[in-house]
DNA sequence: GCCAACGTTGGC
DNA sequence: GCCAACGTTGGC
């Protein structure tokens, strides 16, 4: 089993609307960049657990705890029209885009932020994707050692 | 294949 | 709103 962190923006999807989602479940569509494409299509497993992290917002941090629960399909929103995500060079025989289905396991009992993160950037965390310069990946492995320490934290 | 121009991400 | 650090596009 491996572990992830799924980064969203709290204005465009959070932890509530995640709540309200049936089941808790929500479809991690739009994603449309080809390295986090490949880890949605080819990586991520059923029962991965990952982390959710609000990015672009007043508190950039950990909230919850998600797990996969339907592992890489076609993204739809990559052929609808309308949709702010269409890629009209997508095929739909051939589908370039891919997304993984996510269910809430849980709202950590405090947001873990990013500042209390690059705390530990030096030692525990040093090697955390999230952490290192430029990385801007909507999606990214994050090391078993790094959850436990991470949710030690909580 | 190179690389300049452009677009996006995301912390600050 | 600024801007660093990317990724993508397209002319050559």
């Amino acid at each position: 089993m491996r572990y992830w962190l799924m980064k969203t923006e709290p204005s465009t999807f959070g932890v509530d609307d995640l709540e309200r989602a049936k089941r808790g479940t929500t479809s991690w569509d739009g994603v449309r960049n080809y390295q986090a494409r490949n880890m949605l299509r080819d990586e991520m497993k059923r029962g991965d657990q990952a982390f959710l992290y609000y990015s672009s917002c007043d508190v950039p941090g950990i909230v919850a705890t998600v797990k996969v629960v339907k592992e890489g399909y076609p993204d739809p929103s990559a052929f609808d029209r309308k949709d702010h995500h269409y890629d009209p060079d997508s095929d739909p025989a051939k589908p370039r885009w891919f997304m993984v289905d996510v269910q809430l396991e849980r709202r950590l009992a405090r947001v873990i932020t990013l500042d209390e993160l690059r705390k530990h950037a030096a030692k525990e965390l040093k090697n955390m994707v999230l952490l290192r310069k430029g990385n801007r990946l909507s999606i990214t492995p994050v090391q078993a050692a790094e959850w436990k320490f991470i949710l030690s934290l909580e």
